[in-house]
DNA sequence: GTCTATATGGCGATAGAC
DNA sequence: GTCTATCGCCATATAGAC
């Protein structure tokens, strides 16, 4: 049992039966304010308050307020690769795999926009370490699959800008919704993930073609 | 003259033959560090070093900081839609327009990396008026002039789908560099706007081919 | 228009009781 | 493991002299 106090695996266990420990608790508060606020803008007592928790509990179960932002940035980034397994995993054409691996990617951001913006605000710090941190340990193995596919879709282009154009376009859609609301053009399907889904792909299949 | 006190514009021109003003000088130096801090990451007492003047000397030109912030980002604005003038204006086939268009974009967002970096930092807040203003006072023209040639390129497609990608393209190759760096199949050319524009300029206009 | 000095409060972090 | 109380510092902002 000792064995398992702090591992964060054990206590996302815990919390699947409903039983959420201090530092549980504080790190799911810490995700969606460090998302919401950034690093400087949230404080610990904000943080103890939300945690419904005292600070020097926080100092408790963390030794200061950057090693508890880097482990719920851990936190928050663990478990997310299996999501696209099944993408991988699957059966079909290069080009049915990009349409789905486009759709997961898109409902992943939609649906945790605290994992998104957490992602966003360290892409923006563009700490070196944090984005070697960054890419090794979370982003790494799906960046490799997509480039695969990007080499069996386009064999004479270059696999790691198509795989990046893939990632900006999804990306970007989130992205720029609440900026994207105020141009002319704007329709109410462009919310829509299978809409948005249909035209990257189209896009990245056809071009733009008259 | 007392007009024009106040008048950010003037104090522009007087910067141009080398006489920055306080207010200017203030000004210059908030738009790089709230660009690369963030509104609750710069301290007044900071600004006021780097403006090399006093913290009260800032509050005799604003009335707080968040005043500042606002005008630190109209600042960094004006004038930068006149960049694009020389591509709406040149002439050529839609397709060449595209590329002389994404090649300025680069060019725009990999040289001021401050002005980028601030929009960036708004587009997060995603605050609802604030993104009413970003687009309407000063990215609106652009992106309607970008949904038109969008048009002329690919008329059965969504013309608001089209100009949000041809700008997510653009904007993210600058803002992945950082982590892209720690990705397998990085190559030093990836770096060079020209490589990366006609990557992007082919994946519109061609699509994936095998 | 700029300064020094200061008011007032929130910040990260700690001490020590329970 | 959690609390109350508190330290020392830095934050925004102001007062008033020059």
């Amino acid at each position: 049992m000792g064995l398992f106090i702090g591992n964060i695996l054990t206590e996302r266990l815990l919390g699947k039966v409903g039983v959420l420990s201090s530092k549980e608790k504080i790190l799911n508060e810490a995700i969606i304010l460090f998302a919401e606020k950034g690093y400087p803008g949230l404080s610990m007592r904000q943080l103890a308050t939300a945690a419904n928790i005292s600070v020097a509990a926080i100092y408790h179960h963390f030794p200061d307020k950057n090693a508890l932002y880097l482990d719920a940035i851990q936190y928050a980034f663990s478990g997310k690769e299996l999501v696209f397994a099944r993408v991988w995993e699957s059966e079909g054409t290069p080009e049915e795999k990009l349409a789905r691996f486009i759709r997961s990617l898109l409902e992943v951001m939609q649906q945790d926009r605290n994992f998104h913006r957490l992602i966003q605000r360290e892409i923006m710090e563009a700490d070196p370490e944090r984005m070697q941190l960054l890419a090794q340990s979370v982003f790494n193995k799906q960046f490799c699959l997509l480039m695969q596919l990007a080499n069996e879709l386009a064999p004479d282009q270059d696999a790691h800008l198509v795989a990046t154009s893939i990632i900006s376009l999804v990306k970007n859609y989130i992205e720029y919704q609440p900026l994207n609301k105020n141009f002319p053009g704007r329709k109410p399907e462009h919310e829509q993930p299978e809409v948005i889904a249909a035209h990257i792909t189209g896009l990245l299949l056809n071009g733009l073609k008259k």
